[in-house]
DNA sequence: CGAACTTTTGATATCACTCAAGGGACGTGG
DNA sequence: CCACGTCCCTTGAGTGATATCAAAAGTTCG
């Protein structure tokens, strides 16, 4: 429904399929952030084999929960969100393929936020000894790992720069711009294309900004020349002016290699 | 200035004075997360003492800078920001006596935020190799610290539920709230009041306001009779109140102890 | 084909912003 | 000690961006 963009995966268990690598999420991912061994590959190959479909709309874990376990995304799009007592949505993240959801929020005793999916996903969920064993035994991918995390709060703060300090119009581009990079860094996105699955009311409650604006905003950006949104995909027509317009600086995203300590 | 609230520090090099521990707020931070050794106490004790004063509105660390070392708060009260290219600011978190500014962000080559001083701070500053050396030799200590990056984390993610997601008013009352709950854990606040020295002008580049409608917010809360302020002190008259207009539940600030792994 | 959801559009309301100016507090230098 | 500048807070008036309400049109899917 939204994967168009990357070759379908083989539902069977674990083909050692040599290229297989270079379509795993993850490992995408995390070879971005520092040089894994074949044998890293390996692990996280065997880890990521176990999906489970959860369709769209679904929570994963919800607010005042327990950790149970870690959740990693390998399809599709999901999101970190709270509810005010009214009925409010506020949507803190998005998880998108080759992230996890709670490495170390699962540190913790009592979740202060939900994890919900937004489209169909395709996810792995692993048990904590798992990730600890993990851990002990591949620093490399403890040290991505690391890395990513540091991203991921990068992304927050950038986030709160946009609901606080930028009009309708900036923000919606500004995320727009963001989701094409970080869709590239794990080839789910084309040079200035990717799969959409995000209702209106999502972006509006990612950007603390009514649905009826959003559309609004859309319908600018589109007038504009800017973007393309058609079948559930998003393609950027207009990459330098989306991004001038949102004054977009993806230095948050640290997506250049040599970040090691 | 602004540090009425706690016994003053013995501005002389390290005296093992027994009871001294107990106005670290580092240390009282960490105690709260997990269970420190007296080693663990007089390590960080130590670790505290070259302390250092820079007057307010001074820049620790500015945006594209290679992370320095680590800077720790002893007193007063610094922010990470950003500024977009017009000058609007956006603070996106406050340091109080006891935060770390940088522990994680400094395995990044280059800063995506700048951090400053609001008021006059006594801070340390930390070589990396020190810090390295202390999670290496003290693994409480590590792991108070993991969940104090986390807690960090998930106040960011209400800052942003704040912003997108609340009125003028009601985020202004959460803030303050959570200033209370958070000062208090360092021993930096009374029952119901604590040394303020922000301005009206830092409210609103926390907030995503302007300072006139964070003037007319304050005025609004003062004449509710839920909050007092004078001579840079904020005294909160009634926080069951306050705490309902802002819908603020602390489960975020997870502070009870127990959240070991 | 109908139900449920999503997008679009119009009309109106309101919250928060901008501009502008006055007043208070504080510090500095004459 | 007073004069002055600066910074911060306060208040008023007018504007603008975004929200709300409502309904129609398009989509999706069983």
């Amino acid at each position: 429904m939204q994967d168009d963009a990357r070759p379908r995966k083989d539902p069977a268990g674990k083909p050692p399929d040599p290229d297989h690598t270079q379509t795993n999420p993850l490992i995408r991912k995390l070879d971005s952030l520092a040089s894994l061994s074949d044998a890293d590959r390996a692990v996280l190959e065997t880890i990521s084999a176990d999906t489970r479909s959860v369709p769209a709309h679904t929570d994963l874990i919800r607010e005042g929960d327990a950790p149970n376990g870690v959740y990693l995304i390998l399809e599709g799009m999901a999101c970190r969100y709270k509810r005010r007592s009214r009925g409010a949505r506020q949507i803190m993240a998005y998880l998108i393929p080759g992230d996890f959801c709670d490495l170390d929020v699962a540190m913790l005793k009592e979740m202060d936020h939900a994890i919900g999916t937004l489209s169909a996903c395709e996810v792995v969920q692993i048990p904590l000894d798992t990730i600890q064993e993990l851990l002990r035994s591949h620093p490399t991918i403890t040290h991505a790992l690391r890395l990513a995390t540091l991203v991921d709060e990068a992304t927050l703060r950038e986030w709160l720069v946009n609901v606080g300090r930028r009009s309708a119009d900036e923000r919606i581009a500004h995320l727009l711009c963001e989701l094409l990079l970080r869709l590239q860094a794990v080839g789910c996105a084309s040079s200035d294309a990717y799969a959409f699955p995000l209702t209106q009311v999502d972006l509006a409650d990612t950007t603390g900004l009514s649905s009826v604006h959003v559309n609004r905003s859309l319908a600018s950006l589109r007038e504009r020349g800017l973007i393309e949104i058609s079948d559930q995909h998003l393609r950027i027509l207009d990459l330098q002016r989306l991004q001038a317009l949102a004054e977009f600086k993806p230095n948050y995203l640290h997506l250049v290699r040599g970040a090691a300590a």
